[in-house]
DNA sequence: AAGCAGTGGGAATGCGCTTTCCCAATCAGC
DNA sequence: GCTGATTGGGAAAGCGCATTCCCACTGCTT
């Protein structure tokens, strides 16, 4: 038995296809109350799913909302993930999920991808990238966005714009204040505390990683304290780990008479990717070294010791994102929503004087 | 500009749309090389995506894998799907997310618009229940279910069937030795030992849960210890954190002369918040009790104390899962792959003696 | 009573693609 | 040199639905 048509259903029902699709898709026309009743009637009997392939062919709108994330094991993707499918659930659509690592050339195949599946709007999570390496990728990325805003797609990125996109129309962006945020952070840090201060961050050219860099050195200038050392790892745990390593090879080199270190890793995971690395060469926190990270991702909540960090409201970051490409928002600018706030969260891990 | 046609493609090379329609999506008749490559050049000027939507009506298939989890932000559920995305990209297809916080009535819902969307197969993550309150969701999940493969529809459901299926075509089961595993943990734990039982479980009907509890009390008698003691609660980690909770006060309460206590919560999250709720009491893990937990979720890799565990490959799981729908799967059975195995996992939040 | 707008239903077209069927042209075999 | 097999391309028929257009009919108005 094939899945049942509506030409079967309206057969049964003993009216035409179009009538029955009135009925079954609320269209502007509604049909009497007797012949709804018995298309109704007839549907459930044959137990009737309509197709949306066929349904979005006819309308061209698919119902779908497409999420490009690096890493959906992530828990900072994980949480933005939450918020999509959420958003997507109250207007009724369904998320498509694209994972890439974070390669830009992965990123256009997933757009593209999602334009052939006529995904009304695109989200894209997981920060840009300007490296070299990437130059060509992310061209051909923002071109395939292009396109596809101007065959009517919305697109939401999450931070900084793809660069190089220039639609104009369907391409928002949702705002993390990443510089204010760490540079607000660096000044909570450096507050009363005498120590030479390392960041931990991601790869050159990775703008979430550089804005957070960025944002700290400020904080630490208008602080009157001298910049942080920079050290360059992979953006994930096993970056901090490596770098966390190499910090503790040095604490334990320098001695007891060492100027006490604080670290800031540029996202949550590193961080926990370090102070993994410091306990395991027998090193503790906050005791020989104190720690930051960025972003607040619920594997925290249980992670001792208890890490310092900036938090950022994942969820409602993905939330707005796929509000923002909603059918309809376009018409209220206004209404926006609110703009993306943070908020230091000092604890355990940089206690002074612990 | 709307997105460029088949027909217009067709039209600009000069050849008619059937050609173009055979060189560009490799049918079984390939054209000329002279032919194919003005299509294609034609269709690379033009920018041409072919409508997944249209080639979806034609072919009826479209390339969609559906995923149902409780939760995409929950570790377990997290690895799965990484699993299945893994997966799902060396098949050339793509994964539709659902997340249904656990509810058969919203599974149902999902399976349904899945089916609308004509998904090649689907993936049930997530424990089955056979509570009273849902036996009639349940029920229609299932036939909801049977009609999906009926329909052609292939679906893998982790863990254990789900009750009332009974389509005998297109449904795989990947099956999960909970009950055989927590007995084997249930062994280790016993193993010269010295201590009263406690199983944190989720509520009765949850099958996940109910395995495991009924393997390691299993194990429990076969080292000829009394059977522990059986706390329920919530499936997640706050129902951890209560359980955990109820069980400090016993401790306080009890005094020093107390015997010690090994807890079993059946899952990994549970675990973590009966950890939590320990900590926060005041007691100390394993010093004034011992914990273990199931699934081995990545958390666990930096949750201190380090806690013991029962490895599942929850990846390979979701890997696994995908591939059992995966068109050709069928005609060859023997090939299923291996099946699911997991490991105790001894850490230092069991410690004897500590 | 004739003419009118308004109402409720059906016929037909098209969304973009695949695929069968058909036809012309080429080739091999005798 | 003729027939039969084979190749390579096009025409056309759907896939399942939404929607525009059209028509028959009702209930008014003047």
């Amino acid at each position: 038995m094939a899945a049942s048509t509506l030409t079967e259903v309206a057969r049964l029902a003993g009216v035409s296809p179009a009538t029955a699709s009135r009925v079954l898709n609320g269209s502007a026309r509604t049909p009497g109350p007797d012949i709804a009743q018995r298309v109704r009637q007839a549907a459930d009997s044959l137990g009737y799913i309509p197709n949306a392939q066929a349904q979005g062919l006819a309308k061209s709108s698919s119902g779908l909302i497409g999420l490009i994330v690096h890493d959906i094991a992530d828990p900072y993707f994980a949480a933005i993930a939450r918020g999509v499918q959420d958003a997507a659930r109250e207007q009724r659509r369904m998320v498509l999920l694209a994972t890439t690592g974070g390669a830009p050339a992965e990123e256009k195949e997933a757009v593209a991808a999602f334009a052939a599946r006529r995904a009304d709007s695109i989200v894209i999570a997981g920060s840009r990238s300007a490296r070299n390496e990437d130059l060509q990728d992310n061209a051909e990325l923002a071109a395939e966005l292009d396109r596809y805003c101007r065959n009517g797609g919305q697109v939401a990125v999450v931070g900084h714009p793809v660069v190089g996109a220039s639609a104009s129309e369907g391409y928002h962006v949702v705002a993390v204040p990443n510089e204010e945020l760490a540079q607000s952070l660096a000044a909570s840090l450096a507050e009363g505390r005498d120590c030479d201060f390392v960041v931990i961050g991601g790869p050159e050219g990775l703008f979430t990683s550089d804005d957070r860099i960025r944002g700290f050195q400020a904080g630490l200038e208008r602080a009157g304290r001298p910049a942080a050392e920079l050290v360059r790892s992979a953006f994930n745990r096993s970056g901090g780990y490596e770098a966390g390593l190499a910090l503790a090879q040095r604490l334990k080199a320098a001695g007891p008479a060492r100027r006490p270190l604080c670290i800031f890793a540029v996202n949550d995971v590193m961080a926990i990717g370090a102070t993994a690395a410091l306990r395991a060469e027998g090193l503790r926190i906050p005791r020989d070294a104190t720690i930051a990270g960025f972003d607040d991702i619920e594997t925290l909540r249980d992670f001792r010791p208890a890490l310092s960090t900036v938090r950022l409201p994942l969820e409602d970051i993905g939330r707005l994102a796929t509000r923002a490409t909603a059918r309809g928002a376009a018409e209220h600018p206004d209404e926006a929503g609110p703009p993306i706030t943070g908020a230091v969260t000092l604890r355990r891990s940089t206690e002074a004087g612990a």
